[in-house]
DNA sequence: TCCACTTAAGCAACGCTGTTGCCAAAGTGC
DNA sequence: GCACTTTGGCAACAGCGTTGCTTAAGTGGA
């Protein structure tokens, strides 16, 4: 196919043509889930004849990626054929690099996870030893993947905390182990797993695995990460919103008090540092508040349609974290005379949703979703 | 073509597929100037072959958008065509509808301005005189385009401050005119003029005309227009980023001082308060300040590789707004380690800048760029 | 039980896209 | 003047979605 040559958009010929249309047929067989889809549906959804649908069906079948699943009750004539999804013609792993451990899972087609390993992580033990050890455990996922014929897998993904290149996966500064920074995560992982590696934010990877689930292809949300840090994954017209140097997301930096107390970032009031402040003195609901104002003017400045929280920190306190943010924009959309205010949820998934996400680093492309 | 449907991504067809890669030629075409590009470097930039690239030029000069014009000096062989984008081979006017002046702008093909009207503007004296005054100037735009044979003009684009949908081309509530709320601008000046309408907000047109200009398809870019309030349009991957409900750019009631004086949009410490408050009290390196702190976090939200700087008060006191804000995004990108800070430019083209996007909502869908 | 009707899905021909193979045109340089 | 290089068009081609028509598989009334 045609490449990408330095930020101009390419030309497109008929083998993107094709690639783009089969991706959107399979990311609907995906959304349907296991009750699938009709022909005729999927021709409405797309706008493509019912004919051109027939025929790109019939590729996915002779793949093995979709098959026939029953029909719906009549009309008065002919029932429709219900399609669906093959989950297992295609796995992916997911890996999940925190501060102190290490989250391994194997998701198929439709990124519902089908094993799962955990594993004390060390950053300070070195790169060789930690590419080992999640090798390792990306090896032992992968073992469990039998059968007469085992389906492909499509490569690993990996989240860590940023900053990071995700479009090299080299690493930058991580904070308190400068031996990792400008680390090539992705190459070395490849070569020592002779698959395809990508490499990426975990809040990206977080935002990327809620917009797959539910979200449809032309949303905005945010997610947002309270853990040690606090971060922002961002999805912009169904993507991933990364930036050209990977650094969007920067969230927990945001200035909110011009004269407050200074970060060890050298600025003073950022939101991190007010909202860890508040959470060490055991101020769930003043933390909350603080993280609802910050949240309000990401949401005004990108009209944003849901905010998603995750993150350790959130989850110790789930439910004040979500009530407290949604009181805040609650009030800041009232004011401003908005029809309805943002929707505030815990992201679902919990712990996993990082690696998930990860996987679907993978998975996504297939679906017309991220950068394929 | 096929449409689109509720927020589904469209299937693509042969139709869409030429238009895309003639919409790509067009717009290196029109980014190459009056010094022209060849078909060669034509196909190398759009990685389509040279005889695609030879098929479509020969439909552009068919169509009287484009033309040869002389030729490069031989490497070794036969020397190369250059071609170039003919600018009068199409039209669109751009209206800006300010607090208090109309301007209106013929624009070619390349976005140049050709014609130029300005006129006093009063939005007390109700929707039917202001429609009326606006036609009128439009019209009066529109009769000087003589000659044999009048290239088409593509419609009239309006740009004027918030709230409003873009989509259906209707305002939300106007301050101070409570009269305009829910106005179907778009139908109604539409219906009065017989051409294509489109309505955006101020500072999305601003975005637009920066994107278009200068910035490369995939190029995140903020546009901050300081005048009576403050305001931003975003540029994100190479397109103005409204929001599903035309409300991104909210930028001015970001908060950024928790406990800040009061705003008259009801919440406290607002940029807009805080920098609007410095000007009047004649702080203008205190106001730079502050919207440098707003702009550093808006910056780093979304990996944002350029600001520009707009509006009557920016324009009033241009070099030391752009000196104080650099000067702070400057000393945050030292602080974060980052390689470079991001350039802080004042948007070229002064106050006619949101009139010649508003030309552009019209023109850009023609190179690719905006939903066309 | 039959038959008219409706809806779904496939077959075949088609139009149009960009691609490939080949050749003419138009230069340079020895 | 000739060999070579480079550009750009012509013609045939493969492959995409589309169109026109046919077959399959139901419902519902006589």
């Amino acid at each position: 196919m045609t490449g990408r040559q330095h930020g101009v958009s390419a030309g497109v010929n008929l083998g993107a043509l094709r690639t783009h249309n089969t991706a959107l047929v399979l990311d609907l067989l995906r959304t349907a889930g296991p009750s699938g889809i009709s022909r005729l549906e999927l021709a409405e959804r797309t706008g493509l004849t019912p004919q051109a649908v027939s025929k790109i069906i019939a590729r996915l079948r002779l793949e093995g990626l979709a098959a026939e699943a029953g029909r719906r009750t009549s009309t008065g004539g002919k029932p429709r054929t219900v399609l669906r999804l093959l989950p297992g013609a295609g796995h992916a792993v997911g890996l999940h690099l925190d501060r102190d451990e290490l989250t391994a899972v194997l998701c198929d087609l439709t990124g519902t996870v089908v094993a799962e390993r955990r594993a004390p992580l060390d950053l300070g033990a070195g790169a060789d030893t930690v590419v080992e050890g999640a090798a390792v455990e990306v090896e032992a996922l992968l073992a469990g993947l039998s059968g007469p014929e085992p389906a492909p897998v499509l490569g690993v993904g990996v989240a860590l905390p940023g900053p990071l290149d995700h479009t090299r996966g080299v690493l930058h500064r991580v904070t308190g182990f400068p031996e990792w920074s400008g680390f090539p995560l992705r190459d070395v992982l490849a070569r020592r797993l002779g698959t395809a590696v990508v490499v990426d934010k975990d809040t990206n990877a977080a935002a990327l695995e809620v917009a797959v689930r539910g979200a449809g292809p032309s949303a905005c949300l945010a997610y947002l990460h309270l853990g040690t840090g606090l971060g922002a994954g961002l999805v912009i017209g169904g993507g991933v919103h990364r930036g050209a140097r990977t650094g969007a997301g920067e969230f927990g930096h945001q200035v909110i008090q011009l004269d407050g107390p200074p970060c060890e970032c050298g600025n003073r009031g950022c939101v991190e540092a007010l909202c860890l402040a508040a959470v060490a003195r055991g101020d769930v609901d003043g933390a909350a508040r603080v993280l609802g104002a910050a949240a309000g003017n990401l949401v005004a400045l990108l009209d944003i349609d849901e905010v998603l929280l995750g993150g350790r920190t959130v989850a110790a306190h789930e439910e004040a974290f979500v009530r407290g943010v949604g009181a805040v924009l609650d009030e800041r959309a009232r004011r401003e005379g908005a029809d309805r205010a943002v929707p505030v949820r815990a992201a679902p998934g919990g712990a996993r949703t990082v690696a998930e996400g990860a996987a679907q680093l993978l998975l996504a492309p297939l679906f017309g979703r991220g950068e394929g």
